[in-house]
RNA sequence: GGGGCAUUAGCUCAUCUGGCUAGAGCGUCUGACUGGCAGUCAGGAGGUGAUCGGUUCAAGUCCGAUAUGCUCCA
């Protein structure tokens, strides 16, 4: 009996044994960051347990726990080792996996790291260690860098020397981007192959190689270099330990699993997903295959949009799109779903995951709603595809395969997979010009990353010190500052430079609020900046040129005014938040938020279009409040603890500190978690307005609302506009019931005048028809007409049905400018080979002008009104041959 | 951020390269059949072809701008 049967670990247990073994070794535990990113430029989601301490190896922050420990929901879609179109075709890789990492920040290094991996690994988890294989770094000679014997010395200690292998940079130096925190880093790799298996190939010459059983489980990375811009590395002044596990790795390999989808953590959405399919898992590969997908992706789906992350058209919301279509497209080409199943799958994932991810289960109606939504949409876009297709095989019968363009335009512009066109094809027989289809995404992919294209230049520094801005704007508008360190960056568009002061009273733009304008200004000059941004928690002030002198002393004022209404309809929107939730319910979120100089928006969750009633009840509870004239109870550094127990509304999906800052409106009316600025009372906002409300996703609504001079314009704007519509009616009373008057009144005259018109041409039609004169078996009619295009073509058509053997020949007069209609039988254009377009174009000579048609009516038009008579002679000319 | 596409009746969509005065299905209204409903049949109403501008003898159709939406890429 081996180690592994005699400690069967759910995977629950495999979590919280790893969190208690750190703490036990003094680890600070802390909870898993949100997986979307915010406040970064540079990055989406979380995609490494490291990302929420990236401001603590850059030291833009300062180390408040030296040891920290945690579990890390991570989502990968691209990279070196990560492809969303390849996951569940192999057993362990994911989209959104849990990271299990400790840390040490400037703490313990190389030798604790190592001792404790292989502690928890063999003694705790009890792992067979003969069955474990390390790596260390080999040295890389282009970075001037020697082997990593440090490590190599610390493990010989445990590990006998065979299962010590070097390895090289790509898989053993740890990056974090192009530039930043870097360093070697040692794997721990698992053989989990039969006995059999082992001795014929020795598990060393499988490290590495991609074999889904011999795989890496732990990567314990030692970072002590900065990568410069240049690629070149300096030391850094502390070194740190960053490790990740794989947590789902981990478990298959203490549940003696040999796929990942086979463990506890997805078993029970496999078993749903195969029930709903009425299909085995086991039974085919395809089918297998299209089930870990849906596992996988609902996993990834659930908690990004629990962290607030809503599937839309770019960014994060697409690749959180794209991964969710993946699914369903699995789900209806292999297992039958042609009806919304996805949703359907939230309940058991709910359960088995809620009990340690809590936002998964208060959130659980809205990922439902808003994952139905996207499935019954795609389903839409699927159909419109085949529909198009169907088109395409009926249009080119002879076709011996389908045109890659027409693939990939179908794919680019409908959206419709390249996989479900080549199944289709297939269907009837035909072969896809793949080598076409890629020709068009490669055009796409350059085009993209041409116009995507950035430069970012190393950062200069000026002056040394913490790059830890202080942030004076709460109750600053300006201040005396220095310049810390610039960087230029380089878009397709533009060049601009990013600054980092020693202090700041601007505000970056976060939560919602967008970023100071404003100048820095020097004695002997002044540069405007147009826009402050964070970059973690890095203040960076954007500004086209350069000071000449940057040692100077400046000082930094920020537009006092912008940041005034800013403030107006920040606060303005914290008392909607209140009043949205007393009016609609609890269950009202906040889902995002924008807030600038011109007007608030405002998303939140919610079932229902607001109604009229509704949205003026807000606006009362709102200007009501302004009204009061409540001041503000501003509270920075409350322990978080604390200030949840104030009754503070925290949002999902946003990281929070230890302390935090609280703005209050009346204890008994608005507590909310803000770094925002806001009014020192309300009676500033001077009045609310809700200007626009709208759906933006299921579930979720989102209000625009204005306040203070943008709610006086729009009064002005609205009194203008019934001023200027009474005076239109001669200020009646009720000037609503003079226009509805009018339009009845205006649509019995569009009627009478058609009637007339109608009858007009009644008339008219009885004499031409009269009129006729009998040339070669031919009636002939020419007439000069008072009226319009329109009325010469109603009279052709009709004459037409009541006068065989017709050559009617119509000129008119209209605006200056002459007009010709020529309408001939269909049976004489077939007996005489009459032709309408041509006696048209020579008779349009005439009125000097050109024209054509089909052969049976034609019209023209000319510049020569007097050359009418002519014209309808020529014709009649013509005619007589 | 860069491309592609779409916007036509209350809804879902046709109208191939500009030209037979914009059509279908569903819905709706009226009438007939029926004891009533369901249903069937017949008939009717409903369109500034997203908005604005341009090219042309002629624009839903071509061009440009705007708005909204979809979609691919980054």
């Amino acid at each position: 009996m081996s180690i592994k049967s005699l400690f069967y670990m759910t995977s629950t247990e495999v979590r919280r044994t790893f969190l208690e073994f750190f703490s036990s070794k003094q680890h600070k535990i802390v909870p898993s960051a949100p997986m979307v990113v915010k406040n970064d430029p540079t990055l989406m989601f979380t995609n490494a347990g490291m990302n929420q301490f990236k401001d603590i190896f850059l030291g833009n922050l300062p180390v408040k726990y030296s040891r920290i420990a945690d579990t890390q929901k991570c989502l990968r879609v691209s990279g070196k080792h990560n492809d969303l179109d390849e996951v569940g075709h192999d057993t362990y890789h994911h989209t959104m996996f849990e990271m299990l990492g400790n840390w040490s920040f400037g703490d313990y290094f190389k030798k604790e790291a190592i001792d404790w991996g292989w502690e928890l690994l063999t003694k705790v988890y009890g792992l067979n260690g003969e069955n474990l294989y390390v790596t260390v770094f080999g040295g890389d000679e282009g970075d001037g860098l020697a082997p990593d014997d440090e490590a190599r010395d610390y493990w010989k200690r445990i590990v006998p020397e065979e299962r010590i292998l070097y390895g090289s940079k790509k898989d053993n130096f740890w990056e974090m981007g192009d530039t930043g925190p870097c360093g070697p880093c040692s794997e721990i790799h698992i053989d989990l192959r039969s006995d059999e298996d082992k001795t014929q190939i020795p598990g060393k010459n499988l490290v590495n190689r991609d074999h889904p059983q011999v795989i890496e489980i732990w990567n314990l990375v030692f970072i002590e270099f900065n990568r410069k811009a240049d690629s070149s590395l300096e030391q850094l002044p502390a070194k740190h330990v960053d490790t990740g596990m794989g947590f789902e790795r981990l478990t298959m390999a203490l549940q003696g699993k040999k796929s990942n989808y086979d463990t506890d953590v997805f078993q029970p959405l496999i078993q749903a997903i195969a029930n709903m399919a009425q299909i085995k898992y086991g039974d085919a590969p395809e089918t297998d295959i299209a089930m870990r997908v849906i596992a996988d992706h609902v996993r990834a789906i659930a908690f990004a949009i629990a962290d607030g992350q809503i599937p839309s058209n770019n960014k994060g919301g697409y690749v959180i799109r794209r991964i969710l279509r993946r699914a369903v497209r699995y789900g209806f080409t292999f297992l039958g779903f042609k009806d919304p199943f996805i949703n359907q799958i939230i309940p058991i994932l709910v359960k088995e995951m809620g009990e340690f991810f809590p936002e998964l289960v208060s959130q659980q109606e809205i990922i439902t709603k808003v994952v139905a939504e996207e499935e019954h949409s795609f389903l839409r876009t699927l159909a419109q595809g085949i529909k198009r297709f169907d088109n395409y095989i009926e249009t080119n019968q002879d076709a011996t395969f389908v045109d890659g363009k027409f693939a990939f335009e179908l794919f680019d512009t409908y959206g419709f997979p390249i996989d479900l066109t080549e199944l289709m094809a297939r269907e009837k027989g035909l072969k896809v010009d793949m080598e076409g289809f890629r020709l068009g995404l490669e055009e796409q992919k350059n085009r993209s990353r041409q116009a995507a294209e950035k430069d970012t230049d190393d950062w200069v520094e000026i002056r040394s010190g913490s790059n830890n801005t202080e942030f004076l704007g709460y109750d600053f508008l300006d201040a005396d500052v220095e310049i810390m360190k610039f960087r230029k960056v380089k878009t397709k568009k533009e060049t601009f430079y990013q600054l980092v002061l020693n202090k700041t009273p601007f505000y970056a733009e976060s939560g919602g609020q967008v970023g100071d304008k404003g100048i820095l200004e020097s004695d002997s000059e002044k540069v405007f900046i147009r826009d402050t941004q964070k970059e973690n928690d890095l203040i960076i002030h954007i500004i086209d040129k350069l000071p000449a002198d940057l040692s100077a002393s400046f000082v930094a004022k920020v537009d006092g005014e912008k940041r005034k209404l800013t403030m107006n309809n920040h606060s303005a929107t914290h008392l909607m938040h209140s009043a949205l939730k007393s009016v609609l319910g609890k269950h009202v979120e906040q889902r995002g938020s924008l807030v600038d100089e011109n007007r608030l928006r405002f998303d939140f969750s919610h079932f229902a279009k607001l109604t009229d009633e509704e949205i003026r009840q807000v606006e009362h509870i709102v200007n009501s409040r302004i009204r009061e004239n409540i001041r503000i109870d501003e509270k920075r550094n409350v322990p978080i603890d604390e200030a949840k127990a104030m009754g503070a509304a925290a949002l999902f999906g946003e990281k929070y500190g230890d302390f935090v800052r609280v703005i209050t409106f009346d204890p008994g009316f608005s507590v909310e978690f803000c770094g925002g600025t806001h009014v020192p009372a309300t009676g500033q906002i001077g009045m609310f307005k809700i200007v626009a409300e709208s759906a933006i996703a299921a579930g979720i609504r989102r209000i625009e609302a204005i306040t203070a001079g943008k709610v006086e314009d729009l009064l002005y704007e609205q009194e203008e506009l019934l001023n200027n519509f009474k005076e239109l009616f001669k200020n009646q009373k009720e000037p609503l019931k003079a226009a509805q008057a009018m339009i009845h009144e205006k649509k019995n005259l569009e009627k009478q005048l058609e009637e007339m018109k109608n009858e007009k041409i009644a008339t008219l039609k009885m004499i031409l028809k009269n009129k006729a004169e009998k040339i070669n078996g031919i009636n002939f009619i020419s007439h000069k007409l008072d009226g319009d295009m329109q009325t010469a073509k109603s009279l052709a058509f009709q004459l037409k049905d009541i006068v065989d053997d017709l050559v009617l020949v119509l000129g008119n007069e209209e605006g200056g400018k002459a007009n010709l209609t020529v309408m001939i039988s269909d049976k004489l254009v077939i007996e005489k080979q009459l032709n309408a377009g041509n006696i048209i174009r020579e008779i349009a000579r005439e009125i000097q002008g050109g024209g054509g048609g089909q052969p049976h009516f034609a019209t023209a038009g000319g510049k020569n009104p007097s050359g009418i008579d002519a014209a309808l002679s020529k014709a009649k000319l013509i005619i007589t041959g």
